[in-house]
DNA sequence: CATAGACCTGAATCGGTCT
DNA sequence: GAGACCGATTCAGGTCTAT
């Protein structure tokens, strides 16, 4: 049962949405790019068998707080209190966990797969449950943070990683995975299990009256990620916890279609405006490399995963003759023709080799700057 | 029982190692610096309860290959295939993990802990079932290798890391962490949960007529680091899955004594010789990391009792907004008010609390100083 | 207006001791 | 076992303020 009550405008919004993104294809029946308000596991009961892609769920941590903490100087950490994080023992978070991956499971088409989200304290029941359930797991993927909270006591070692599982519905399932595109994000080198990306900060952490909508948003270059690596264009990805929506904004922006399920409604208002705003890109910027062309130098595709280079843009060089579109991938497209930074620079001009870094140009406060500028930037961002 | 046979000069030889190890301390009436040959579990029932400082233990994977595995070249992939590694289900693996986890948790001292290791395999089921007996799970570790092998097929992400886990008695134990030590060891910041090390191989892989002697041996700079941060001198480290001996080499290098449990001749022929090669470091070169809060306390009272502040020292903080006078009897006086460093320090800014040792600074050479400074001479002054 | 520095804060199972 | 009270403890990035 949806109880989600969308305005007229909305719903509308999303109808068109969804035709757009399936791109002929027939839309699936179900209430595609909305958020459905009430209890997670009730709202998957309501919808039909095999119809989702791809689920990322980010499930209460099952923290076990003690008391308050302190910094040195006095000022108070705020830490995950909220009541959905409490649950009264272990027991009791697996009947929880249990209930919610069955229907997972039970949503998944056949070649579908999930993805999870957690820390020491719940990670190791999850893909516990995972497995007893026959869910095939294919990786563990690390994201470690480079700028972790530290450990103010000194009494352990700084927590500074949450764990993903990704796993398919079976040891014979024909899963989806854009090898290609992750290599060309990863500077023509195999994608790695260990994942290297800042926490959700600055301008995009949403915040409410001054202080964070929500304790956990993820950053939106960590769902870049997960969803360009394993989903299609105009796959329907479920989020059974949505919290502040990262998951339907990164599947609009890179045209997946999306639900989401969420109880709170100060999180669901937060969500349904932060995803009105995000823009789709653009049919060429959301193709991904085919050919294996394409062989940058520098991993120019992490400056378009973390925000720094928005698929669609478009980069010209100094004097203007050429232009190319940034794609989803991190490859650049003039015309039909795409490839790496420094491929289509050279094949623009006909030249042997081009530093892509330094021949394309994106507009920066009225001015052309070389995209090396960004390198730069991004490098002094995540650096460690 | 303990069935490994030793020739007498072992037995000799381990017999001093351990008195030179415990330096002084009782030997403790155990097995150690030996392999014990025979299966795990009856290995460690022969073991007295309450006896072991640290467990480290290296379980096998349950990796669930199917056929052979081939590169694209054609050349065969020498993958874990061996007998020991096949278990029919989930149901046996978790039995044999719980057989074996029931007796570690028995060998344990209270303050003791167990570091485990796994990948995707088997780490979950391994969190799971040490949460589920009680252990106290501490931190998870990655081990983010630097050479890992690459995923042939391009179907998932490069399996670039193993997971470690660490884990103590209960949730009140008094566990081992030598902070101060790790904070060296990684240029003066904390230690991360995420540790980049290479693979063992080159020199350090050890090898039988040309081959690798054992398909998953671990670098010793792991083990250093684990052993190095959760016991201290004179401990007393078990390894239940000995292999060919990484932790032995290590435990013998840091001054711990070490007991390893191993089924395979093969393997504890490499041990030995390996452990009997290894030299142990002298005692300078283990006493450089003292921890600061293992260093003597100083009341703020010995400065002054001992002249370095003092009575009627102005002492102010960073930004002069507050001053206080020192008092004879290592008090100070704001105004009326009188207390402690550390309580007139939260007194004056209406904090919860403050470390008065940093808050509070005196004149020196023109220059403002915390009064930490001070500490430090002294303690320097006073250990010599 | 640019730069330097102060201040704030982020999924955290984060103390010890005595009453 | 709960609670009071004392004491010791932090890294990186974003934002704001003073110079």
């Amino acid at each position: 049962m949806v109880t989600a009550v969308k305005t007229r405008t909305r719903a509308l919004r999303a109808k068109v949405a969804t035709a757009t993104l399936a791109n002929g294809v027939q839309a699936p029946a179900l209430p595609v790019n909305r958020i459905l308000k009430g209890d997670c596991i009730d709202m998957m009961r309501s919808l039909p068998t095999g119809s989702i892609d791809m689920i990322f769920a980010d499930p209460p941590y099952n923290l076990q707080l003690g008391g308050d903490l302190a910094r040195p100087d006095g000022s108070h950490v705020d830490a995950v209190t909220d009541h959905w994080d409490k649950f009264d023992s272990f027991a009791v978070y697996d009947r929880f966990t249990r209930e919610w991956l069955s229907e997972a499971y039970r949503l998944l088409k056949p070649n579908g797969s999930i993805w999870v989200i957690g820390s020491y304290h719940n990670i190791f029941r999850l893909g516990t449950m995972l497995q007893d359930m026959g869910f095939w797991i294919l990786n563990d993927i690390i994201w470690r943070k480079t700028n972790p909270m530290p450990n103010f006591k000194g009494t352990r070692f700084t927590n500074a990683h949450e764990t993903l599982i990704w796993a398919a519905k079976s040891e014979k399932a024909k899963y989806t995975f854009n090898y290609r595109a992750m290599k060309t994000l990863n500077d023509e080198l195999q994608m790695r299990s260990d994942w290297v990306l800042p926490i959700c900060s600055g301008k995009e952490r949403l915040k409410r009256n001054g202080t964070k909508a929500h304790p956990t948003q993820k950053p939106e270059s960590l769902l870049y990620r997960v969803i360009l690596a394993t989903t299609n264009k105009g796959d329907v990805v479920l989020d059974p916890f949505f919290g502040t929506g990262t998951t339907g904004a990164v599947a609009k922006r890179l045209g997946r279609n999306w639900i989401g399920c969420e109880r709170e409604d100060d999180y669901i208002e937060v969500a349904q405006e932060r995803i009105d705003l995000a823009l789709p890109l653009d049919e060429s910027a959301l193709k991904t490399m085919q050919s294996k062309r394409a062989a940058p130098k520098v991993p120019f595709g992490s400056l378009v995963e973390s925000g720094w280079l928005t698929p669609g843009t478009v980069l010209a060089d100094k004097k203007r003759r050429w232009q190319a579109v940034v794609r989803a991938d991190g490859s650049l497209a003039v015309g039909e023709d795409t490839g790496s930074i420094h491929g289509m620079g050279s094949k623009v001009q006909n030249a042997a080799s081009c530093n892509g870094w330094t021949f394309w140009h994106f507009m920066d406060k009225g001015e052309m700057k070389p995209i090396d500028v960004l390198r730069q930037r991004y490098l002094l961002a995540v650096e460690d």
